[in-house]
RNA sequence: GUCCCGUUCGUCUAGAGGCCUAGGACACCGGGUUUUCAUCCCGGCAACAGGGGUUCGACUCCCCUACGGGAUGCCA
């Protein structure tokens, strides 16, 4: 049996979109799980477009996530020869022309075709004027003009394309470069890939590359065209929907295998499991099984994704994710007493590293800003701050289990519901109603930080 | 317009003719645990696009319609 190699082969006009990173995806774990290939191909023709600068974020996104190619990368910007070749045979054979029609006059056809009801289509004119290169001139692949072409697709099965729908696609520009169909198919077989995996925009360019690959007298691939990621309109995900790029993602504190988890489940499942690491998709992932409609984009699965994934780590590895989110807050997550019980309590407090590391800060920085409606509900007046302040003040033995009798006492001794005496210190000591048990958050906070914020918030009521 | 692809809860999906009173997950709502919040646990809401066939029987097969998407570039 033949070895896979799949490739994926983004065009550098944008930085790394995540429904390219599950394009990427899929074509590595289906390399992976049969032992195969997986390479990369920058697709960098278009000279306007392309930039270095997001080919850069391209590979770099691509490598962090894990995905890492199995050869260096290859740019179809430096292959121009092996394209010209390419094209000479098909002169040669007899399979491409050159055209000489402006492309006003191409404009000009098109318009009429569509006026009389027709599909609009090269209809290949300068087809036996047996021109030569020039200025002015595109080369054309001779497409057959009767019969089918079916196409094989894993995930939908037969695709069959009437050749007389198709017209002669042009294979290098006047200006001599070649265009994506050609270098698409040459390197495709250069790089001696056997299983194109891409995005189901793709289908209708398939019938067309066949025909290049059959006047080159390249082997057939196989196909595998997947469906596309989309926003909550049913359109291609894009900037108006919400974030793409991965980088962004991941700025906002979603770990790679959480993004990586959500995207793979976007069009294939597995029984009950919704977790899935990188490794399980190369044991339990099965291409066949994709499903055929496109799928839309929902950050709420991703945020529940990254909660259980965050869950999964250990503490050592969950702070060392964290860490960065907290420096950029300018706070040092080791400069703290109590700081792994600290991180343990507070590790499921928001979804994302960037929401926890935005809860921590109550135990680094100074209280920013109160809750006004916890305020407003819980401190008429300040009596009970005044009393605890007192009580603290003269305790000795600041651990929790000593302060928690002290609150106890205290609210036994009044009469007074627990969340009477607790939410009001808890507004002084986080400056919300929100905070592990509230013996823990003073023990941790310190004797003298905890009077002190205490004493802001009785400050604060009384003005 | 033409060609191609698609259509199960709000969303991701299970479902290969009887296992379907259509299952799971997220979201949402309710309850429990927690001195608060989050986690966690329990419960609830909610879908086969429509119409024709085929069949004893159709979410599953066929056809049509509707709707959505993609392609129709000297972009990739």
């Amino acid at each position: 049996m033949k070895k896979i190699v799949t490739r994926f082969a983004p065009s550098p006009t944008g930085t790394l979109h995540i429904g390219g990173v599950r394009t990427a995806l899929f074509n590595y774990v289906y390399a992976k799980q049969n032992d195969g290939l997986f390479l990369i191909r920058i697709e960098d023709t278009d000279k306007e477009r392309s930039s270095k600068e997001f080919e850069k974020n391209i590979l770099d996104n691509l490598s962090s996530i894990g995905l890492n190619p199995d050869k260096k990368p290859i740019n179809q910007s430096e292959r121009n020869e092996i394209y010209i070749k390419a094209s000479k045979q098909l002169i040669e054979s007899g399979k491409a022309y050159w055209c000489d029609c402006s492309p006003e006059t191409l404009d000009e056809m098109r318009k009429e075709q569509i006026a009389s009801g027709k599909k609009p289509m090269y209809d290949g004119r300068s087809r036996n004027l047996g021109l030569e290169q020039s200025e002015k001139t595109v080369l054309r692949l001779a497409t057959p003009e009767d019969g089918d072409i079916v196409v094989n697709d894993i995930i939908r099965g037969e695709i069959i394309f009437k050749n007389s729908e198709l017209d002669d696609l042009i294979l290098l520009r006047s200006d001599g470069s070649p265009t994506y169909h050609l270098c698409n198919v040459v390197d495709d077989f250069e790089q001696g890939v056997t299983s194109v995996i891409r995005g189901e925009d793709h289908i209708s360019n398939t019938p067309r590359q066949i025909h290049i690959q059959n006047a080159l007298g390249y082997p057939q691939l196989e196909y595998a065209h997947l469906p596309l990621v989309l926003g909550t309109d049913k359109k291609r995900l894009s900037k108006r929907h919400a974030a793409t790029s991965l980088e962004e993602y991941r700025e906002e504190g979603y770990l790679d295998s959480a993004i990586i988890n959500t995207l793979a489940r976007l069009g294939w499942s597995k029984g009950d499991n919704e977790i899935f690491y990188l490794d399980d998709l190369i044991k339990d992932f099965n291409i066949k099984e994709v499903q055929k409609a496109g799928a839309i984009f929902d950050i709420t699965k991703l945020d529940w994704a990254n909660s259980q994934h965050l869950a999964n780590l250990s503490l050592d590895e969950f702070k060392s994710h964290l860490r960065p989110f907290l420096l950029k807050n300018d706070i040092d997550i080791e400069n703290h007493r109590y700081v792994d019980l600290l991180i343990n309590a507070m590790r499921s407090s928001d979804n994302t590293l960037k929401g926890i590391a935005k809860s921590l800060e109550p135990y680094y920085k100074n209280i920013k800003s109160y809750d006004n409606r916890a305020i407003d509900k819980f401190l008429s007046d300040n009596n009970i701050l005044i009393d605890i302040k007192e009580l603290l003040l003269n305790l000795e033995d600041w651990d929790v289990d000593s302060i928690d009798r002290i609150l106890k006492t205290y609210q036994t001794d009044n009469n007074l519901p627990v969340p009477k005496v607790n939410q009001p210190i808890r507004i002084a000591l986080t400056g919300s109603t929100k905070s592990p048990s509230l013996g823990f958050t003073l023990c941790i906070l310190g004797k003298d930080l905890s009077i002190k914020r205490i004493e802001e918030l009785i400050n604060f009521i009384g003005s």
